[in-house]
DNA sequence: TGTAAAATCACCCATTTGGGTGAAGGAACT
DNA sequence: AGTTCCTTCACCCAAATGGGTGATTTTACA
C-alpha cells in the first residue's frame, strides 16, 4: 500500500487521535487532521491526499456533506464517511455525494482497513464508471479479448493516439496496430470511434 | 425504498437468521438465504436479486469470492462482502471482484443499512444513461458550440464516420469536416477519439 | 437594411488510421 | 517435441482524418 496519505476530518480530538492510531497500525500515513470545515479546505488547498476520512457532523452541523460536495467538484479524491449517523435522512444527503464507503461508529480497525482498501482499489481502477472490466466485456463477445487488446481498448477509450499508446506500452506503433486490428475484429467494428461507442453500450 | 430484494449467502444459520431480522427491521425483503455456493447459484438462476450479501467463508473455503466473480460475469448485481476476515491476503482477493462494500463482523444494523443504501445508490448511478445536452456542455466551454457542431459531436459520439454524418445531414463531407474542425477547436482536442473521451468527462 | 455569425462547399496537403500479409520469438499445454 | 496462442514487429497500400485557406449563401438580429 506504499504510503497512502490520509486526511482525517473529525471534530472530536479523542476520536481523531484514535483513528490516527488505527491508521498507523495498518501502515497508512496521516497527512493531517482537520477539526472543522475550514481547516479541511485549507489542507486540501495545500496538498491532495490519497484518501479522506470524513465525519459528517462537525461542530453541530452537517459540514461533512458540504465538504464532500466540494471534494467532488474540485479534487476528485475518494472519501469515506465515518460517522455515528445512520438515519435515512442523513444517508440520503450523504449518498448523493458518491462516498466510496460509509462506516458507522463505533468501528474496529478491521472495518477501517477493509473499507479503505476496497475504496482505494475501486477508485483507482476507474474513478467514475467503475465498469471497464475485462471479465464483463469478454462475456458479451464471441471471442475473448487478450490482455493487450484490452489494454489497447482502454487506451483508445481514453482518447490516446496509436503513437501515444506505443510510447506508453514501450512497443512500436506496428504492434499497437496489430492489437487494434484484432480488437476491432472481436468487437465487430471498423474504427476506434465505433469501438468507443460500442464499448459504451456494452458497459452500461 | 420500495421492496429491495436481498439474497443472503451465509453458511452459519444463526448469523443468516440474524441478518435476516436486521433486514426486515429496515424494510428490505429477503429473497432467499443460501448456505453454500451451489445454493446461491441455484437462486441466481431462478431470480435476480437487487443486492447480495456475501459471506466469503462458506464451509471452510473462499467460495464467496468465486461467487463474486460469477456475479460479475453473469449477473452484474451489486454485492457486499459480509465477513469476519480482514487480512490483507483475503482482502486482495476480495477487492478485485469490485464489491460495493465490505462489512466486517460483528456488525450493527446501522452498518448494514448504511452500506446497502450507499451501495445501491452508487450502483444505480453508475448504470445511469447520460444524455447529451447542449446547454450543459456549453457551460463548461469557453466558446459555445453551434447547433451543427453539437450535432456533429453527437454523431461522432455514436461512432459515425464523416461520410455517414454527411449522408445523414444531407450535406457534403467537406461541410462536416468544417464543423468538426471548429468543434475540435472549441473542445480543445485534436481528434474525434479525444473529443469522445473529453465528452465523457464533461457529462459525468 | 446592414452586418455579424453560421452554414455550406472546394481544394490542397500531411498525418493517421485501417486492412492485408507475413514472420519470428516465447509461453503454455499435450 | 509438437502445437497453439499471444506478442512483437515489418512493409505496403488505401481510406479516413486533421489542418489551412478561402469563398458563397443563409440566417439572425439590431
Amino acid at each position: 500500500m506504499a504510503n497512502i496519505q490520509v486526511l482525517i476530518v473529525e471534530d472530536e480530538p479523542l476520536i481523531a487521535e484514535d483513528i490516527c492510531e488505527h491508521l498507523s497500525n495498518v501502515d497508512y500515513s496521516v497527512l493531517a487532521i482537520a477539526y472543522n470545515k475550514s481547516q479541511a479546505l485549507k489542507v486540501l488547498e495545500q496538498q491532495i491526499p490519497d484518501m479522506i476520512l470524513l465525519d459528517i457532523n462537525l461542530g453541530g452541523n452537517l459540514d461533512g456533506i458540504e465538504i464532500a460536495h466540494l471534494i467532488n467538484q474540485k479534487y476528485q479524491v475518494p472519501f469515506i464517511f465515518l460517522t455515528s449517523y445512520a438515519h435515512k435522512s442523513i444517508l440520503d444527503q450523504a449518498k448523493v455525494t458518491w462516498p466510496m464507503g460509509y462506516i458507522v461508529k463505533p468501528f474496529s480497525e478491521k472495518d477501517l482497513f477493509s473499507s479503505i482498501e476496497i475504496a482505494l482499489y475501486n477508485f483507482s481502477q476507474n474513478a467514475r464508471p467503475h465498469n471497464l472490466n475485462l471479465e464483463r466485456i469478454n462475456q458479451v463477445l464471441l471471442s475473448p479479448l487478450t490482455e493487450k487488446e484490452f489494454q489497447a481498448l482502454q487506451d483508445i477509450y481514453q482518447g490516446l493516439t496509436n503513437k501515444q499508446m506505443a510510447e506508453k506500452q514501450f512497443v512500436t506503433v506496428n504492434t499497437i496496430k496489430t492489437h487494434l486490428k484484432n480488437l476491432y475484429d472481436k468487437l465487430e467494428v471498423g474504427s476506434r470511434s465505433e469501438a468507443m461507442a460500442k464499448l459504451r453500450n456494452l458497459i452500461t
